[in-house]
RNA sequence: GGCCCAGUGGCUCAGUUGGUUAGAGCGCCGCCCUGUCACGGCGGAGGUCGUGAGUUCGAGUCUCAUCUGGGUCGCCA
C-alpha cells in the first residue's frame, strides 16, 4: 500500500547533500538503489538522478515500527526519507561523491514498492537491446543513460544561447506537411477530413526555412524533429532531430564561419574542448581521392594511391582493362607492416571488399627477405610489381591492397577497407576530435534506379557560378556550394547556397528531367514566393543525435535518444507501429489490401 | 530485399567428438548477523536450451525452415 508524501517536501537530491550539512535534518526522496542487511542495522543506497546517497537504518533512531518497515524495503522501491546528516562512522568509500556521509533515518515512508526489474539498473549493462528496449523506462534509470539524457539537453541549450546570442529567431516549422517524392520516403498521414489525400512528416525543414527567409526573418533556427522512411543504423533512426538553420544575405563561407564558432562553442561549454579554428577544408574530389569517402575520418593515414596509370599497361588483365576505361581506374592503401597477416584474415578482408560491390581484392605484401607474397604478383614483370611498390611508398613488411574497377566501386571498397583496417591496426585515437569541411560536392549523381541524374543536395542547391554552364549539356561535370561537416568519419551535418534565381532554378529542374508541371506541381509554392522577392540564402542541418553520440563517444545514436526505434522501426516497449480500428480506418476511407496476411 | 553474428533459469554466461540427473556467478525467497558499501554465513526455489520439422538408438550440440534482436550492403534529395 502506497503511503502517501504529503508532509514531506524534498530538501535536496541525493548528492547535493555535503559534509556542510552534518546535523541538519534533511529529506530525501527516490529509489532503493541497493540495501544491506546487517540484522540490527540496515543500510540502502538511495538514488536519483544525482546520484546516491547511503541511508542509515536502526532501531534505535527511527523506531521499532519504522524498522519494521525498512526491513521490507527491496531494490527499486521509491521511497521518502526524512533524517539527519552525519559523518560516516565506518568507512568511508572513495567511489562515492557523497561517501564520507551519511542519513541517520528518523522517518521513512514508502511510495511506491516495486516487482523486481528484469535487470540490474547498473552502468555498463551487458543486458540485451532487446530487454533494455522493452523496458526502457528501466534502462533509462541507469546512471550513465542518465548521463547520456542530461548531456544531450545541455548540449541543447548551448545550441540555443549561441544561436540567440548570434541573432538567430527560433520557429516551428509544421508536422503536417506535403509529401515531395525526391528524396527519402515518406512517412504518410492520412487525412479525415480529404478522404485519398496525405500530409508527409517532414524529412527536413528545407522548404519552410527557405520561405522564412522570402519572409524576412533573416536569421532562423531550429531543433527540428525530422522523419525518414529508410532502413534503419546504429547511427539512423526513423526519426531524429536536426540542428537546422537558414541565413539570409550570406554566402557559404559565411555559413561555414558561424557554424565553426557554434561547434567550438558546444564543445567548450559541454565537454570543456577547445576546437582548432579554423576546421580544415577539402575538395570533394580531394576527399575521394584521398580517403575514398566524402566523409573522411582524418584521424589516422594509411590514403588511397593511384596507380593507375603504372598499371595501364601490365599483364594482369584485372589491372590493365579498368585502367584503360574512362570513368575506372586501379588503387591501393598500404597496410604497413602487416605483411605477416594470416591468410585467412587477407580472405576475410577479400570478402569484406566484396561486400562493398568489389569483384576481388588483389594484395601484394614485401617479405622482410624482398620476396613477394601476393595475389597477381605471377601476372606481372619485376619491372611492373617494382614501379607499383615505388608508387605505394611500401617497404619490407608492407601488406598492400588493391581494387580495380570503376572509380566508384574502388573508392567505395577502399574507403570501407581502410577503416576497417584503421580500427584492426589500432591507427585510431579515439580521443581526437578531428572536424573537416568537405566542400565543392558534385552537383548531380546518377541514379541506377531511376536512370536519370538526381540531385546530390537537393534541387534547391546552387551550382558554382563557373559551372552553370555545364547544366544543359554535361550535368556530371558541375559542382554545387554544398558543404559537409565531418567529425571523426562521420557526416555531422550538411549545408549549400541556395538558388534564389528562377532562371538558374528553372535549367536545374530541366538538368533533372522535371518538366516545367511537375515542378510547378511539386515546389509551386516556392517558385511563385521567389517571385516575390527572395534575398540570397543559405543553410545547414546538424544531425543532433549523430552530434551528441560523437561527443559521448557512443556507439549509437539509441544510447543519446530516450526512446529509440528498432531495427525494423517498431517501438519494442509500446508496440508501434500497430493496426488500427476498422472505424478509424472507416473514418479516413482507407481500405486494407494487404498481400500478406497480418500476424494474430 | 541480400549477407554476417547472437538466442541455454530473472540477468550475464559455460556446456568437450552428439551420450547419465543441463552447470556457474549475480539476482530472487527464507533464517542468522550492529558499520556495511561487490556486506558476510546457512538453506531454498527457479530451465519445454527462441519456435517447428528432420537426421539419429540418443540432439542444448548436426541439418533445414522460421521468429526475435544486433551489425552491414542496397536504401538514406
Amino acid at each position: 500500500m502506497a503511503e502517501s508524501m504529503s508532509g514531506f517536501t524534498r530538501s535536496h537530491r541525493c548528492t547535493e547533500v555535503t559534509n556542510e550539512q552534518i546535523g541538519e535534518s534533511v529529506v530525501l526522496m527516490g529509489w532503493v538503489n541497493k540495501r544491506r542487511n546487517l540484522g540490527s542495522l540496515i543500510f540502502v543506497d538511495l538514488r536519483d538522478r544525482s546520484g546516491l546517497m547511503q541511508l542509515l537504518f536502526d532501531e534505535n533512531n527511527i523506531g521499532e515500527e519504522g524498522y519494521k518497515k525498512a526491513q521490507t524495503l527491496r531494490n527499486e522501491f521509491v521511497i521518502a526519507i526524512r533524517g539527519l546528516v552525519q559523518k560516516r562512522e565506518g568507512a568511508i568509500n572513495e567511489n562515492l561523491k557523497t561517501g564520507d556521509i551519511e542519513i541517520k533515518v528518523l522517518e521513512l515512508r514508502i511510495l511506491s514498492e516495486a516487482l523486481t526489474p528484469p535487470f540490474h539498473i547498473e552502468e555498463d549493462s551487458q543486458t540485451k537491446d532487446e530487454l533494455r528496449l522493452k523496458y526502457r523506462y528501466l534502462d533509462l534509470r541507469r546512471p550513465d543513460i542518465q548521463k547520456n539524457i542530461i548531456f544531450r539537453s545541455k548540449v541543447a541549450k548551448s545550441i540555443r544561447d549561441f544561436m540567440y546570442e548570434e541573432g538567430f529567431i527560433e520557429i516551428e516549422t509544421p508536422m503536417l506537411c506535403k509529401s515531395t517524392p525526391e528524396g527519402a520516403r515518406d512517412y504518410l498521414v492520412p487525412s479525415r477530413v480529404h478522404p485519398g489525400n496525405f500530409y508527409a512528416l517532414p524529412q527536413s525543414p528545407q522548404l519552410f526555412k527557405q520561405l522564412l527567409m522570402c519572409a524576412g526573418y533573416d536569421r532562423y533556427f531550429q531543433l527540428a524533429k525530422c522523419f525518414r522512411d529508410e532502413d534503419l543504423r546504429a547511427d539512423r533512426q526513423p526519426e531524429f532531430t536536426q540542428v537546422d538553420m537558414e541565413f539570409s544575405f550570406v554566402d557559404q563561407d559565411e555559413v561555414m564561419d558561424v557554424n565553426e564558432r557554434l561547434l567550438a562553442h558546444i564543445f567548450k561549454e559541454c565537454l570543456g574542448h577547445e576546437v582548432q579554428l579554423p576546421i580544415p577544408r577539402m575538395l570533394w574530389q580531394e576527399a575521394m581521392d584521398r580517403y575514398g569517402s566524402d566523409k573522411p575520418d582524418t584521424r589516422f593515414g594509411m590514403e588511397l594511391v593511384d596507380i593507375t596509370e603504372s598499371v595501364k599497361n601490365c599483364g594482369f588483365g584485372v589491372f590493365s582493362n579498368p585502367a584503360q576505361t574512362q570513368g575506372s581506374s586501379v588503387r591501393g592503401i598500404n597496410a604497413k607492416g602487416m605483411v605477416e597477416m594470416p591468410r585467412k584474415k587477407i580472405d576475410a578482408l577479400v570478402e569484406f571488399a566484396k561486400g562493398y560491390g568489389a569483384k576481388g581484392l588483389a594484395y601484394l605484401g614485401i617479405n622482410q627477405d624482398g620476396s613477394y607474397k601476393s595475389s597477381f604478383a605471377k601476372f606481372m614483370t619485376e619491372e611492373e610489381l617494382q614501379a607499383i611498390v615505388e608508387e605505394m611508398n611500401a617497404e619490407p613488411g608492407d601488406l598492400m591492397f588493391f581494387a580495380a574497377d570503376t572509380n566508384k566501386i574502388v573508392w567505395s571498397v577502399l574507403g570501407a577497407l581502410r577503416l576497417e583496417l584503421g580500427e584492426q591496426m589500432g591507427l585510431i585515437d579515439h580521443s581526437k576530435f578531428n572536424f573537416l569541411w568537405v566542400v565543392e560536392f558534385p552537383l548531380f549523381e546518377y541514379s541506377d534506379e531511376q536512370e536519370r541524374w538526381v540531385s546530390m543536395h537537393h534541387p534547391f542547391t546552387m551550382p558554382m557560378d563557373e559551372d552553370i554552364k555545364y547544366l544543359d549539356s554535361e550535368p556530371w561535370k558541375a559542382r554545387a556550394k554544398a558543404y559537409d561537416i565531418v567529425l571523426n568519419g562521420v557526416e555531422l551535418g550538411g549545408g549549400s547556397e541556395r538558388i534564389y534565381d528562377p532562371e538558374i532554378q528553372e535549367k536545374m529542374f530541366e538538368a533533372l528531367g522535371f518538366t516545367k508541371e511537375e515542378a510547378n506541381e511539386r515546389f509551386g509554392f516556392l517558385i511563385d514566393a521567389f517571385k516575390y522577392g527572395v534575398p540570397p540564402h543559405a543553410g545547414l542541418a546538424y544531425g543532433l543525435d549523430r552530434l551528441v553520440m560523437l561527443m559521448l563517444g557512443c556507439e549509437s545514436i539509441r544510447d543519446v535518444i530516450a526512446f529509440p526505434k528498432v531495427k525494423d522501426a517498431s517501438d519494442l516497449m509500446t508496440g508501434a507501429p500497430g493496426p488500427v480500428d476498422e472505424k478509424q480506418l472507416e473514418e479516413l476511407e482507407i481500405a486494407l489490401d494487404l498481400t500478406e496476411q497480418p500476424e494474430e
